[in-house]
DNA sequence: CTGAAAGCGCTTACAG
DNA sequence: CTGAAAGCGCTTACAG
C-alpha cells in the first residue's frame, strides 16, 4: 500500500518542521530561498499534492464550483458547462456537475450536499417546479454565492444570467415577417417555465403589432413526441398559404421536423421552419433550420465572470441578459 | 454567519461527550436507546450532517464515484451517467462527472484529482490517445477501483464493460445482407480507437464471408463535417445499384445524413442507411434510421454492479460485453 | 453504556 | 528564518 505523500514525510526527509514545508510550498516570504528550493524539489519528485480534505477542514474553502442542471441531454448545457470548465481551470477551480433530473427533491439534496462540501460557488438552472427560495438564501448566508442561469427563479434579488428570451423570440418573429409568412403555427413548451412565458409574449406581440392580418395558431407540447403528434394533426388538415412553423426549443423542433418529414414536406418550398435553438439539431438537416441562437458558451462566460465578482466580495446582485443572433439556414 | 451544526454542538447541548454523539448517530449497539433518541432528535432539529471533509480525513473514504468521459455531447454517455446515478443514489454514493475533452493531459489531471480525493471508484471512457496505463495501476494500488467502459484500453488485466462492438457490427452487416444490398459505403471513425477496430473487422468479415461479390468501400472520418464532405463526394459520382451506407457512430451518421439530404436523396427508396447508434439521432428523421443499439443505460447497470463487486473486495477482473439489438426504422 | 485521547493532514498565529 | 502548538470535525481503540 503506497501511502500518499504528506507534508510530514517531506519534513522528515529534509529534517525540517512541517510548518516550514507548508510555508515553503506556498512561497511564503519568511522562508529562505534555499529551503524553498529543497522543499519544492522533493515535493515534485514524490509528486506531493495537498490532501484536499485536510485543506478544506482547515480553511473552509474548496476551490470547487458546482453546476446543477435539470438534464444533461441538451447541447446548450454542454456548451455552458464547457465554458465554465474552461474558465475554472484557469483560476484553479474544479467543476462538479450535478443533474437534478428536473426533480425539486433531488435538487434540494444536491444543494444540501453543496452546502456541506462548502463549494466555492454554485451555477444552477432550476427545475420547472422549484418554488422555495429558502435553500438558496441559506447558501447565501453561508457565503456560498449562487448564480442562476437559463432557468431562473422570478425572485428579484439574486444573480441571474439569462438567454434573451424575448429578444430571441423577437428575432424569430422578425424573420417570419420579413419572409412574408402569414399563417404561423407556433409551438411552445411547459407554460409554467419562465422562458416559455417570455418567449411566448414577445413572439405574439411582435407578430400582432406588425401585422394584424397574420393568423397565429399557438400550441403547447411537453415533449418531442407530443409535438410530433400535434403538428401532424395540424399539417394533415392541409397546408395554408405562406405557412411557417415556429419552435421555441430544440426538443420541440425535433418533434416538428419528424412530423414535417413524415408528411413528405420540404422546407422552405412547402413551408417555412424557424426555431430558437443552440444550433445542434438545426444543423442535422438540409437545408439547415434557421434559428435564433441561444449560446451556452457565451452565457457561461458571463456567468463565470459574475461568479468571480461574487467571490471577490461584491454583494450586489445583477441580472444579465445575453442577446441571441439569427443564424440563417435556408429553411424559411 | 450561521455556523454549521457539529457533533460538538450536539454534545454540548445534551451534556454528553462527542464520542457518544458520534456513536448514537451511527446506531452503535453500545449506546442506550434513550441517548440515541435524544441525539437523533436534536440532530434532525438542527439539520446536522457530518462534515464530509472531516469524515474523509479520518476514514479515507468519500462515498463518491467519478465518471470520466471524453465528451458530454453524446446521448450514449448521458444514459450511462443517468444509469450510474440512479444506482449510486440507492447505495448512498454521490456521482461526480468529469469531462476529459478527449485530451490525455486533462484526463491525467482528473485522475490525479480523483486520487487525492480518494474517490470510492472511477468509471472511465478513455480518450483516443490514452496509452499510459500507469496512472490506472497507481489507483489500483491505492485501492481505488477503476471500471473502464465503452472506450477501453487494450490492456488485459482490468475491468472493462463494453458495447458489443463486434456484435453490433455483425447485426448491421446481417441486416444489409438480408436486404440484398450489394454496394456498401461504410464510414468509420478514428482508426486508433478500440471500438473502430472491433467494428470494422467484424463488419468487413461478415460481409465478405457471406457474399464475396459485395463491393465494400471503407472510408474514415474524424468528424461530422469530414463525413459530410466525403459522403458528398462519393454520392456525387452517381448512385450504384443496391446501395447502402453504414455509419459506425452517431457523429458519422449526422454527417452522412446531411450529405444525403443535400443530394436530395431519400432512404430507403434511393439508398439504404444503417448505423450503430444510441438512438437519439436516428429518431430525428423520417423514416427513422435503422440502427444497432448501444444502450448506455444497460451498460451503466453492468458497470455499477461490477464496481460494487470491486468495492466489496473482489480482486479478479472481468470484461463484460453488452450485446446490442437491432432497431428497425425503415431506412434500409 | 460512556468518555478521554489520539490522530487523519493541513494552516497559521505566536514565540523565538 | 524556523518550529511547537492548537485546531478544523470527525472516528475509534482503549479504559473504565
Amino acid at each position: 500500500m503506497s501511502q500518499n505523500p504528506t507534508l510530514k514525510k517531506i519534513a522528515e526527509r529534509l529534517n525540517i518542521s512541517i510548518s516550514t514545508v507548508s510555508r515553503a510550498l506556498k512561497d511564503h516570504p519568511d522562508v529562505s530561498p534555499e529551503t524553498k528550493r529543497k522543499v519544492n524539489e522533493l515535493a515534485t519528485l514524490i509528486e506531493y499534492d495537498p490532501n484536499p480534505y485536510a485543506v478544506n477542514l482547515r480553511t473552509h474553502s474548496s476551490k470547487e464550483f458546482a453546476i446543477i442542471v435539470p438534464s444533461l441531454s441538451n447541447y446548450f448545457y454542454h456548451s455552458f458547462i464547457s465554458s465554465i470548465e474552461e474558465d475554472a481551470r484557469i483560476y484553479g477551480y474544479t467543476v462538479i456537475i450535478y443533474r437534478s433530473s428536473n426533480d425539486p427533491q433531488i435538487e434540494l439534496e444536491i444543494l444540501k450536499s453543496c452546502r456541506h462540501k462548502r463549494v466555492s460557488g454554485i451555477f444552477i438552472a432550476i427545475t420547472a417546479q422549484t418554488k422555495d427560495m429558502n435553500p438558496f438564501l441559506k447558501l447565501d448566508i453561508q457565503g456560498i454565492p449562487v448564480v442562476f442561469f437559463d432557468k431562473v427563479p422570478s425572485y428579484e434579488s439574486c444573480n441571474k444570467i439569462c438567454v434573451g428570451d424575448a429578444h430571441a423570440a423577437a428575432l424569430a418573429a422578425g424573420e417570419i415577417l420579413k419572409k412574408g409568412k402569414k399563417n404561423i403555427l407556433a409551438i411552445f413548451g411547459d407554460p409554467n417555465m419562465s422562458i416559455t412565458k417570455a418567449r411566448l409574449n414577445r413572439f405574439t406581440d411582435c407578430l400582432q403589432e406588425s401585422d394584424p392580418t397574420i393568423f397565429l395558431d399557438v400550441i403547447y407540447a411537453a415533449s418531442s413526441e407530443e409535438t410530433e403528434k400535434k403538428v401532424l394533426k395540424t399539417l394533415s388538415k392541409g397546408l395554408k398559404k405562406d405557412f411557417a412553423v415556429f419552435c421555441m426549443s430544440d426538443e420541440i423542433l425535433a418533434g416538428a421536423m419528424k412530423a414535417i418529414q413524415r408528411m413528405g414536406l420540404k422546407a422552405p418550398e412547402d413551408l417555412g421552419v424557424i426555431a430558437i435553438s443552440d444550433g445542434m439539431i438545426p444543423q442535422l438537416f438540409y437545408p439547415e433550420i434557421t434559428y435564433a441562437e441561444t449560446s451556452g458558451f457565451k452565457l457561461g462566460k458571463l456567468a463565470f465572470s459574475r461568479m468571480m465578482k461574487c467571490i471577490s466580495g461584491s454583494s450586489f446582485v445583477q441580472t444579465i441578459i445575453d442577446e441571441s443572433v439569427l443564424v440563417s439556414g435556408g429553411s424559411l
